[in-house]
DNA sequence: ATGTGACCCTGGATGC
DNA sequence: TGCATCCAGGGTCACA
């Protein structure tokens, strides 16, 4: 469900009401996600304050100074912030309280994840593997050639490798490559350096506009505070197959790469 | 090593 | 109405 864009609109939203308040309540309602729940998380949290939220890729990690909790929301998982007295749905997994506002985890289908982490988050097996962050500066033609260079393998799905660069799911693979006239069918190590120069500003502009509408929501992702995301009306081809392209007109086509759906412009992809 | 497909799980849409 | 099938913002694993 949530790419960078809905993880990083969730991540600002938490990060106004929670840095430094002071956790006083942990709740788990079921044992594991995707992986098992921390168990002791209440030991290490309660009357702990939440120093700060970053974002590596998909992944937020919620500093608390003694460790980090790490949650990925997986494809269907949201964060919300709830009043404590509002009672949980079904699905609701997990609740942290700060006070009179619970952080509340929601997520359907469970393939989302909480685990806590000591140390530098950063060696852990999880993050370690992970490619460049595209709206760094590191993020750059160079860098993402160097990182496709003797790959066979599709453009599209290349992009959505977190190997090779988070954060870029299905979503907006397929519009960061409308945006940059690319076919996605294209074998990823072949880009010449000029197509490279236009997919990653290509990249980080989607991003960046997606970010500032407040995210997709197609399904089940809604904002820290419980509203939906706007950037879905704004989609190029993703979700449009048969409806004319906003650049020329013609019809956009449904393919499937790795056993995903691609959506791309015949004629402005090339 | 690299690339693809099955799988984890629930729920909504579609078709018979 | 009921049931079967397919599909979905992700990631990991087994296998060619």
């Amino acid at each position: 469900m949530p790419e960078l864009p809905e993880v990083e609109v969730t991540r600002l939203g938490l990060a106004a009401c929670l840095t430094g308040e002071k956790v006083d309540q942990v709740t788990m309602r079921v044992p594991a996600l995707r992986y098992p729940l921390p168990a002791a998380l209440s030991d290490r949290v309660v009357r702990r304050a939440l120093r700060q939220i970053r974002r590596r890729g998909k992944y937020l990690l919620f500093d608390f100074g003694t460790g980090h909790l790490l949650i990925h929301l997986g494809m269907s998982g949201s964060l919300r912030l709830v009043e404590r007295n509002e009672p949980p749905l079904r699905h609701d997994h997990f609740d942290i309280g700060f006070g009179s506002k619970v952080l509340r985890m929601h997520d359907p289908r469970r393939f989302g994840a909480a685990l806590w982490l000591e140390g530098d988050p950063a060696t852990h097996p999880l993050l370690a593997h992970l490619g460049a962050e595209p709206l760094s500066r590191q993020f750059t033609p160079r860098v993402l050639g160097a990182a496709l260079t003797g790959r066979t393998m599709a453009i599209k799905p290349a992009i959505m490798d977190a190997g090779i660069v988070v954060g870029v799911g299905n979503i907006y693979a397929s519009e960061s490559l409308h945006r940059a006239g690319i076919d996605p069918r294209l074998p990823a190590g072949q880009l010449a350096p000029a197509r490279l120069a236009r997919l990653v500003p290509a990249i980080k502009l989607t991003l960046r506009a997606a970010i500032r509408a407040g995210g997709s929501t197609v399904r089940d992702y809604v904002h820290a505070n419980g509203g939906s995301g706007e950037f879905q009306q704004r989609h190029r081809v993703y979700g449009r197959a048969g409806q004319p392209c906003r650049q020329c007109g013609a019809p956009i086509r449904l393919l499937r790469q790795a056993n995903r759906a691609t959506y791309y412009c015949p004629r402005c992809q090339r």
